[in-house]
Order: structure tokens, then sequence, then C-alpha cells
RNA sequence: GGAGGGGUUCCCGAGUGGUCAAAGGGAGCAGACUGUAAAUCUGCCGGCGAAGCCUACGGAGGUUCAAAUCCUCCCCCCUCCA
């Protein structure tokens, strides 16, 4: 129970996080009356996780914030098998080595958002105990226990059935349900979480550590997301959106967030802020383009909750600049501690690059100057943006593809590049 | 192990000797319209500053003036049989 009296279980709910879960009631009773100590897996097939795996995040923060017990479990040994579910090909294997590096640098993310103080949540890797494992004992005590009907009609198998699935991933579902076993047993977690998609891998484990324990563990499941357009989330122009500063800007991440489509603003910002639900619903209000003031707050404390506060701020402060955001009323979002007013302005968020007046010298035609910052893939790209009339330089338009760009552009030591409407490189010239 | 069918550009997928940087769709980029939204319409969509050249149709060889297309070997995937 947190300070306004919900259970876990409202929170999650009104919040749209719960998808299915295995049995209501008693999930309800126990999320009310007792610490509950649950997990869920992620994968280290990257050195970073990217926001789909957001969801998940923020439930394990509403669990513990609610007093209860999470377990962020590193998946390093599942992670040698690769999921199967909702893939329509075989994963890449991954190495030893890097699964390892990759598994290190999970955690520290997950520190960002959950508090792995003594006692106060886990932060497990299943390489500790899967590893470990040996294969004819594993069959006898484990594997004895799956039908291998049941796992043929398993959703997340079907699919693969048809174009294809080997013994490997097969397995995957026996070594996710004994993490789940394992868990139980010795760390009393009764409670697994995760993406729809592990509905059939959660089941398994329940039902193997009934067999096992006797012991009756519950399951829940959050809805997939994708855009109200049904397009994936996280994917954007340049790629995944990654919840690592290094590979993805607190720009660029306040960016994606502020671009969601209307239809979604309302259901992001109860599963991406920590904002009181009932200040969400009075965003609903909001129509047409007053609704971009909800899309900031959201944008700003999805950024914060990620990158900190200065970081949000900053790229707040940017898109101010760029883009000339109106701030955000102050009777909306009282909770949000995002800038009311631009007079401590910061867009130090913009991408920059450093030139120095030599290199500028002569001056630079502009697509090769659009390829060098970045903005363009290619100088063909660059070419083909400047011809159609989509690149500029301090606001004007770039007419000619190679027209020079030079000291004559330099504005307060600074060349403002712009591709598109949105895109935007500041070139500092020392 | 045997028989058959496949592996094409970011993804799906057409192409079966020159007209192929390769149809079509999706994704993406830009423009118009807007509200940094969606929808719609238009243009673009391998690289190189043009001609032209280079790189690309699982891999390695070969035939040919010419190969994504034909031949040989290899790798991988699927289906049926064992």
């Amino acid at each position: 129970m947190n300070m306004s009296g919900k259970s876990a279980y409202d929170v999650l709910y009104e919040r749209g996080f719960i998808e299915q879960v295995t049995d209501e009631e008693p999930i309800q009773s126990l999320l009310e009356k007792e610490t509950v100590t649950c997990y869920i897996g992620f994968d280290p097939t990257a050195a970073s996780l990217h926001i789909g795996s957001l969801v998940p995040i923020m439930s394990l923060v509403h669990m513990q914030r609610c007093g209860h017990s999470p377990i962020a479990l590193v998946g390093g040994g599942t992670a040698l098998i690769g999921d199967p579910s909702g893939k329509t090909e075989m994963r890449r294997i991954l190495t030893r080595d890097e699964i390892d590096a990759n598994a290190e640098a999970i955690k520290k993310q997950l520190s960002q958002y959950l508090d792995f103080g003594e006692g106060k949540a886990l932060l497990l890797n299943n390489a500790d105990w899967l590893a470990k494992l040996n294969y004819v004992e594993f069959l006898r005590d484990i594997g004895r226990c799956f039908s291998v009907n049941r796992m043929l009609a398993a959703e997340s198998y079907r699919i693969r059935l048809e174009t294809g699935l080997n013994f490997i991933e097969f397995n995957y579902m026996l070594l996710q349900s004994y993490d789940f076993y394992y868990l139980c047993k010795h760390y009393g977690c009764i409670l697994q979480m995760g993406g729809n998609d592990q509905w059939g891998n959660i089941v398994a484990g329940i039902d193997l550590t009934r067999r096992l324990e006797e012991k009756k563990i519950y399951g829940m499941t959050f809805p997939l997301l994708t855009t109200s357009q049904g397009h994936k989330m996280g994917k954007t122009e340049k790629g995944t959106v990654w919840l690592d500063a290094a590979l993805t800007t607190p720009y660029d991440y306040f960016q994606y967030w502020i671009n969601t489509e209307d239809a979604d603003v309302k259901r992001f910002l109860g599963l991406f802020t920590l904002l009181p639900v009932e200040e969400i619903k009075e965003s609903e209000k909001l129509v047409d383009s007053e609704l971009n003031m909800a899309k900031a707050v959201l944008a700003f404390e999805a950024t914060k909750i990620t990158h900190g506060q200065g970081a949000a701020i900053a790229a707040w402060g940017a898109a101010v600049n760029n883009f000339g955001l109106k701030p955000v009323s102050p009777n909306l979002f009282p909770s949000s501690s995002i800038p009311r007013t631009s007079a401590d302005l910061d867009a130090s968020a913009i991408p920059t690059v450093e030139k120095t007046r030599a290199e500028l010298e002569g001056g630079i035609p502009a697509f090769e100057l659009f390829y060098d910052v970045d903005l363009c893939a290619s100088k063909g790209e660059a070419r083909r943006l400047i011809v159609q009339g989509g690149a500029y330089v301090n606001g004007r338009q770039v007419e000619v593809f190679d027209e020079k760009i030079g000291e004559g552009n330099i504005e307060n030591s600074e060349i403002h590049l712009r591709k598109g409407k949105k895109q935007h490189m500041v070139i500092r010239v020392s």
C-alpha cells in the first residue's frame, strides 16, 4: 500500500498495465495484504534496454513504491538460448562474453529506476543457476513435468511451427519455468510479470512450481504496446530508442515522446510517467493543439525518469527554442516538475558539433556539411534533401546543393543547420 | 540419410542470360496541409560532386562478349519420407 491507499493492483490496473492475470481475486488480495516478491526477466541481448522494456520497468517501479519487493532478473542464462516467443525467426545466438557484458550494462541501467538497496529489490542473473544445470538431471527432474503436446499448443510455439523451431529454442520455456520455480523456492517469489508474449512461459512456470512444490503462484502480463497506428514502439528514423544516453541522447528521447500520436497520449502518461491518474484524467479535456501541452509533460516526465531532471529541463529548453513549444499552464499536471515559464531557458541539449574557424575557411559545400555533421547518411541523401528544399542554414532555405557555407554564416559563434522541420544541429565555431 | 522447394536491396516479395541498382508493397526521408499529431496528396529512397564508375541478389569457383538469372562444390532454411 502506498500513501494514496491504493493497492499495487489498483495502481497497475488504472494505469493500464494489466493485460491478463492468472487469478484475479487472489492476486488482488495478495497485493493488498502482503509484501509480495515479484519478478520480471530482462533479456541481455543488447548492451542497453530500449523503450520496449519500459512498461515492465515501470511496473516494477510501481510495485516497489507500493511496498512490494521486485526482482529484476537479467537473463544471462536464457539469452544463451534465445526466446522464440513472438519471433518469426530464430535470433542470432550471442556468445557468452557478449551476454555477460550486456548483463552488466543492463544491471546498471535498471538501477536508475529501482532502488536496489538492502531488502528493497534484487537484481539477479539466471546464469548463476542455469549454467550449472546438469542435462540428465534436468531432464529427469524438470523435463518430465512438461507435456510436449501442451507446449506445441502454446501460441508462442504455434507460430514458429509454421516456419520451423529448433530444439534449443523449444527448451526456452523449460528454462524460464525453472527460473520461476527457482525464484519461488529460494527467494519466495510468487508473482511473475511480463509482456503478454510471455504468457505461455509464465503459465508453464506456475505449473512446474505447483508440481514440484505444490505451491500456488501467479502471473500477470502487460499489453504489448504498439502505437494507435499499429506501429511498433520505439523505432524512429534514427533506429531504436534506447534508454542509454550514449545511444539515444536525452534530447532525442524527449523528441520521441513529444511526437506521440494524439490517441496515445493519455495511455502513455499512465504507463510512462508517475503523475497521479487524477491529473492524467484531467488532460482528457484538452483538444486539438492543446494536447501538445500534455505531450510536453509526457516527454518531460519520461525523460526525467530515465535521464534525470537536469537533462529533462535541457531537452525541454531545446524544444522551446527549436519548436516554439508553449509553456504548460500551471493548473495542468500540478505534480509535474516541468518548467512553467521559459525564463530560465537552457538550450544546451540541442545536438551540437564543434568546428574551428579554420575548418570553415573558404566555405564547405552545403551537401557536404550536412553529411559531415551527420544530418544525412550520405552525400547523395544530402543533395536530394537540398534539392527538395528541406535544408536550412540559420533558418534560411538552402537553394543550391553546393552553396558554400562558411564564416559568413556564423552568428554568435554558431551556425544553425536544420533538416526538414524537426532535425536541428548547431555548429559551434571556436 | 533420401526426394523436393527455397536463400534477392532495411523488411516482405517479383524477377530465371542482356532492356536490372533489380517490379510491387511496407518502413524511412523531404515537400504541401497542420498542432513537432494523425490522415491525405506529391517527390525521393545503394555509394561516389556530372558523364560514367564502383558495390550489391547465401558463399566459393566456372561457362559467356554479357550472370540475380546457366554449371560445379559448399553453407543455411523449409516440406515430405526415414
